[in-house]
RNA sequence: GGUCCCGUGGUGAAGUCUGGAGUUCACGCCGGCCUGUCAAGCCGGAGGUCGCGGGUUCAAAUCCCGUCGGGACCGCCA
């Protein structure tokens, strides 16, 4: 085979005179009679015009390489568009190394080819320019990552794939033992006790690029399978954490965009659920939820006694019709809101509703001044309990108004204070809003015992967990653990969680903390989507060689499959008819 | 477990609401012409189980039911 000497889209006019041997796909042909044609030749860098005596035996996507005078193009000729557009190669001979087929779809960016063909024929996908960009791109954010966490100090440290089993968290995925049947590994959801192994093995500090499994349903941010940078130090608190990581991310951000980001904010969990009604805040427009159970703490209308009521105003959106007000309606009633009321701000200041007449002056009056609506505005009141108040209006915000993932820029938001308990089960014992190893807020760690039973107390305790939030999707989530028993025994009591149940459950990580385990906080953060993010990419599977559907399936090589009675056999499984 | 959207030559779309001959557009593919194009151009051609199954109808891409596949979302994701 004819050696390569250059890539195609890395010549210039500095190469003039030069005799090249340039090798790729056959990108483009323009035919011109028996003895001229112009070939465009792609590589990983590009492509650059070969000029070529007829072309007829040469078809698009021909891997072949072209020898020849790299020349400036006559006078007339150059295109500004191409990278190299100031030359191309004459004098050619071509060397067929193989011919193809057909493509079964195009290569450029001409159509937007739908995702199942694509990710069917992920092989000739990855030919094109956006994912040779995204690949690049999410090879390059690693390696800033990696750069970033060795030059402050943390040791890549691997842990293992085939782990146990542990009961807490998201659905795992198992794999069952051949040498003791009836027994299962599961996949990892996350190293997260392992890395606090390492702590008590006094690596200080441990990082690792780590793929995490996990068997819940996929979203446009979420696959079974994704990429974290985990983290853990020792000797720290919340705030070195937060430090490590946003230089990290500063650092990936800065490989991308040739720019650092500005240090992020920090606001609490309760703020951004009072303003935002959502944990994951997407601060890169406004539409903040307003608070209003003041203003209709003597209302007559039956709908708005509620413990909260708020509203959000959109500008400009009072010309939204009834029909496309009633299907948000219904689109609100689905998430779980009793109902959605709507006011539109008229010209003259006057409002239209539905439930108009229910309102007095006052409520009108006040109503306009806390929303600051102006005409033409439209303002949506929810009210119900706290929760479901902002929750409701917080993914009506996002549906109103989440700008493009290429518009507003990168709004990187640090959430802390998490609640230690998210909810109160049937039996009155409090749910872990992280894991169970999460310090509870300093003014909270003494009266443990004495919140017991009382749910008000429980749900007003905060833990040192913080989330990292970049346009609305949370990139990923961290705390301070416990280190200390007595701590850890009083939240194991609290969550109905007894010492022969812990000891079964986390054994191995509880015995390891007998013998001095240096105090610790740590984070992870999902590189897919933080490079989705930085590729202007709505999706993760855009960054992702080879993704799967939503249903879990991979269009490439048609996983999962059944597998042959004969390897069930050997690791003690039966199958169960299918269900009807 | 649930809601919504999509499925039409190799690719992308229109046609579906309001039933009437597989109709249209762009790209690609095949052949011809063409010596400076670059999303080349011009001429000609091939290519279809309108996802699948059932129903309604004189007649279904179109209406109804079911099902499969894809996508967005709710639940789920300590």
């Amino acid at each position: 085979m004819t050696t390569r000497t250059d890539y195609c889209g890395r010549l210039d006019t500095s190469d003039v005179g030069r005799v090249v041997t340039v090798c790729g796909w056959v990108a483009r042909r323009r035919e011109h009679g028996e003895h001229l044609a112009f070939i465009d030749l792609r590589d990983r860098t590009g492509v650059v015009q070969c000029v070529v005596d007829g072309a007829a035996d040469l078809r698009n996507e021909y891997v072949v390489a072209v020898t020849g005078t790299v020349r400036e193009r006559p006078e007339g000729t150059v295109n500004p568009e191409l990278a190299t557009g100031r030359v191309e190669i004459g004098d050619t001979t071509v060397e067929i190394l193989n011919p193809s087929d057909p493509l079964p779809f195009q290569i450029d960016s001409r159509v937007e080819v739908d995702e199942t063909i694509r990710i069917r024929h992920r092989y000739l996908d990855l030919r094109s320019e956006r994912m040779q960009r995204n690949m690049r791109l999410r090879a390059r954010v690693n390696s800033a990552i990696r750069r970033a966490m060795e030059a402050q100090e943390f040791v890549e440290i691997e842990t293992p794939m085939l782990i146990a089993s542990t009961p807490e968290g998201a659905r795992d995925f198992v794999v069952p033992s051949r040498l003791q049947p009836g027994s299962f590994y599961a996949l990892p959801q996350s190293p997260q006790l392992f890395k606090q192994l390492c702590m008590v093995g006094g690596i200080d500090r441990y990082f690792q690029l780590a793929r995490c499994l996990r068997d819940e349903d996929l979203r446009a941010d979420r696959q079974f399978e994704f990429i974290q940078l985990d983290m853990e130090m020792s000797f720290a608190d919340g705030a070195d954490v937060r430090a490590v990581i946003s230089e990290a991310v500063a650092a990936a951000v800065e490989e991308v965009t040739g720019t650092r980001p500005p240090s992020f904010p920090e606001i609490t969990w309760q703020e951004a659920m009072e303003r935002f009604g959502s944990d994951k805040p997407d601060t890169r427009f406004g539409m903040e939820l307003v608070e209003l159970t003041e203003v209709f703490a003597d209302t007559g209308f039956n709908a708005f006694k509620a413990p909260s009521v708020k509203g959000i105003r959109v500008p400009g959106g009072a010309s939204l019709g009834r029909n496309k007000l009633d299907q948000l309606t219904d689109r609100v009633k689905s998430w779980g809101a009793k109902g959605l009321v709507w006011i539109k701000v008229g010209d003259a200041g006057q409002v239209t509703s539905p439930v108009a007449k229910f309102l007095s002056e006052t409520e009108v009056a006040g109503l306009l001044a806390a929303t600051g609506a102006e005409a033409g505005d439209i303002i949506y009141l929810v009210a119900d309990e706290w929760r479901t108040v902002v929750r409701i209006l917080g993914l009506l915000r996002l549906e109103l108004g989440r700008p493009p993932v290429t518009e507003g820029g990168l709004d990187f938001l640090w959430v802390t204070d998490f609640p230690l308990f998210e909810d109160i089960d049937e039996n009155g014992t409090p749910v872990s809003a992280h894991h169970p190893f999460t310090m509870p807020g300093a003014e909270y760690v003494d009266g443990l015992a004495e919140a017991a039973g009382d749910p008000e107390k429980l749900l007003a305790m905060t833990s040192q967990a913080y989330d990292l939030v970049l346009n609305g999707w949370e990139l990923g989530s961290g705390s301070v653990r416990v280190h200390r028993a007595d701590i850890q025994n009083a939240i194991f009591s609290l969550l109905g969680i007894g010492p022969e149940e812990a000891q079964a459950k986390f054994g191995f990580l509880l015995d390891a903390f007998r013998y001095g385990a240096p105090p610790h906080a740590g984070f992870a953060f999902g590189i897919d989507r933080v490079v989705a993010i930085l590729a202007g990419e709505e999706n993760i599977r855009e960054v992702i060689a080879f993704p799967k559907t939503q249903s879990g399936a991979d269009p490439l090589t048609h996983a999962p499959t059944p597998i042959d009675p004969a390897q069930l056999d050997e690791l003690g499984l039966r199958l169960l008819p299918p269900k009807s």
